[in-house]
DNA sequence: TCGTTTTTGATTATTTTTGATCAAGTTAAA
DNA sequence: TTTAACTTGATCAAAAATAATCAAAAACGA
C-alpha cells in the first residue's frame, strides 16, 4: 500500500462521506495513524483536502457564505502564514500594489494598522481596508463580478500612472516555464503591477507549485521574491534565476 | 464531531431558522454548551454570526458603513420618492453616471434589476450593485474614507474617458446663484460627470433648496433636470433658465 | 552486492480541544 | 427595584491529536 493508493482511497472516502478521521483510516488502510496524518498533511498542502483535528473534510466544503471568503477558505492556514510572512516586509510609509489573489487578500488583516498606501483592483481588499489606517487608491475600470476585481484597459492605464515600492501578486500556477493565470485580464494586471513596482512579491501556496494553468504570461524572474509554504527544493529553478525564495 | 463540522451545521441551521440557541445546539451536535459557546464566539470573531444571549443570529450583511446610512437616513422617505421618480427615467441599455450623493445612493434599490451600465465613484453604490444585474464601472483614484467615495485627479481623468446618456448627481445646496458643494473634490466630480453626459439629473430634496453652502461651483443650468420634492414655485429661477423641474 | 534515499513506525513531548466548576454578569418576572 | 433563573467567561484539568525525533524497513541506483 503506497501513498498513491492511499491517496486515492482517502479522497474516495472523503467524496463519499464528507469527512474522514485518522483512526478509521489507519484501520481501513492497514497502516499507522502517523502515516495517515502525514498523508492528510500532504493532501492539505496540495489543496485537495481541508485538515481538521482528527481527520479532514473536503477542500470544497461550504464553509462560509460569501463566494470570495469561500475561495479563500481553502488552504486558509497556509495562506495566512504566507500572508503574515509577506506582511513582515511591509513598513510604515510604504506604497504597495495588491492584486486580486486570494492569498494576497489575506494580507489585509496584517496591514490594517500600518500607515501605508495601498493601490488595488480587488474588491474584497477594498472592503476590508476601507475603514482602516491604510490610505487606499482604487484602480478604476470595469468591474468583473466573477473575480470580484476591476479589470480592463483603463485599469491597466490607471496602474501605469503609479509606481510603488512593492507589489504583492498571486498566480494560478507556477512551473519552470513561468507564471500562469486564469485569464488574460488577470495576467495583464499582474504584468502591469510588476512593471510599476521596484520589488514584486509572489504569494504562492504549495498547491500552485508545478501546476501549469491556462495561460503562461511571464517568466518566473518577473518577480523578485516568492513567499511560499512549499519546500524550497521544489523551486530550485526559480532560485537559479535569481528569485529569492522566502519560506514560512 | 470537530469544529469544522459543527461550524457547518451551525451555519446551516442559522441560515434555515434565522436563529440558534446554545442548549438546542449542544443537544443536536452532541456536545457541551460551553463548546457551543466557544464555537459561536469564534464564528462571531470571524463575523459570520451575531452573538446574542443564549445563542446567535445571522450576521447582518455589513453592506454599508454606518456613517453613510446615517446620513442617508435623514429625510429618507423624501429621498426614496425622489430616487424612485428618477429611476423611472432609466431604461434597459442605458449607460449612466452616479455620484456619491446620499439621494443618488437611494437609486440603487430601483435599478438593481435593470440591464444597464453604471459608472460611479461612490463606494456605497458599488457595494450595493456589485451583486446585481447592473454592469459596474468603477472610477479609479484615491479613496476618501470620510465621503466614502473615490476622488482625485485620476478620478476626473477616468470620467473624461467615458460618456453616458444620463448622469445622476447630488449637491449640498442650491440657490439662484447656482450649485454648491462641500468640497472642491465633489464639485470637480460633479462638473466632470455633467460634461460627459447628454443629460444631467440633479436629485435634490427640499432641505437643500435655497441653501447656499461652502462652494458655488456651477450655474444652475449645468443640469438639464432637477428631481425634487420641493414646491416647483421655489425653483422658478431654474425653470427660467431652461431646467426641467420634475416633482414627486 | 553495497551504500543511499525514501518510507514507515515507535516513542515522547507539545499542542489543541474539550468539559467541569464557579464567580460575575444579564435577563426577565415579581 | 429586587429577586431568581439563566447565561457567560475564566480557570483548571483531562483527554485526544499532533509534531518532532530517531530508528528500522523497504526501495533504489550503481
Amino acid at each position: 500500500m503506497n501513498f498513491q493508493l492511499r491517496k486515492q482511497k482517502i479522497l474516495a472516502q472523503l467524496a463519499e462521506k464528507g469527512e474522514v478521521d485518522t483512526k478509521a483510516l489507519a484501520l481501513a488502510l492497514d497502516t499507522s495513524e502517523i502515516t495517515i496524518r502525514r498523508d492528510l498533511n500532504l493532501l492539505s498542502d496540495q489543496g485537495l483536502v481541508y485538515r481538521t483535528h482528527g481527520g479532514a473534510i473536503p477542500a470544497e466544503a461550504p464553509e462560509m457564505p460569501h463566494r470570495f471568503i469561500h475561495k479563500a477558505a481553502s488552504n486558509l492556514a497556509a495562506k495566512d502564514k504566507i500572508a503574515a510572512k509577506a506582511a513582515s516586509y511591509i513598513e510604515d510609509g510604504d506604497i504597495i500594489f495588491m492584486d486580486c489573489g486570494s492569498t494576497v487578500f489575506r494580507l489585509c488583516q496584517f496591514i490594517k494598522n500600518k500607515r501605508i498606501k495601498v493601490i488595488t483592483n480587488s474588491m474584497p481588499v477594498i472592503s476590508e481596508l476601507q475603514n482602516s489606517q491604510v490610505s487606499l487608491n482604487i484602480v478604476g475600470g470595469e468591474y468583473d463580478a466573477a473575480r470580484q476585481a476591476i479589470h480592463g484597459t483603463l485599469a491597466i492605464e490607471h496602474i501605469r500612472r503609479y509606481h510603488a515600492g512593492k507589489a504583492f501578486i498571486g498566480v494560478d500556477g507556477l512551473s519552470a516555464q513561468g507564471l500562469f493565470a486564469h485569464s488574460e485580464m488577470e495576467a495583464a494586471i499582474a504584468l502591469a503591477l510588476a512593471a510599476q513596482s521596484t520589488q514584486t512579491y509572489l504569494l504562492c501556496d504549495a498547491a500552485k507549485i508545478d501546476k501549469p494553468s491556462y495561460l503562461q504570461f511571464a517568466p518566473i524572474d518577473m518577480v523578485q521574491a516568492i513567499v511560499t509554504n512549499a519546500d524550497p527544493a521544489q523551486l530550485k529553478y526559480a532560485k537559479k534565476k535569481g528569485v529569492k525564495i522566502i519560506g514560512v
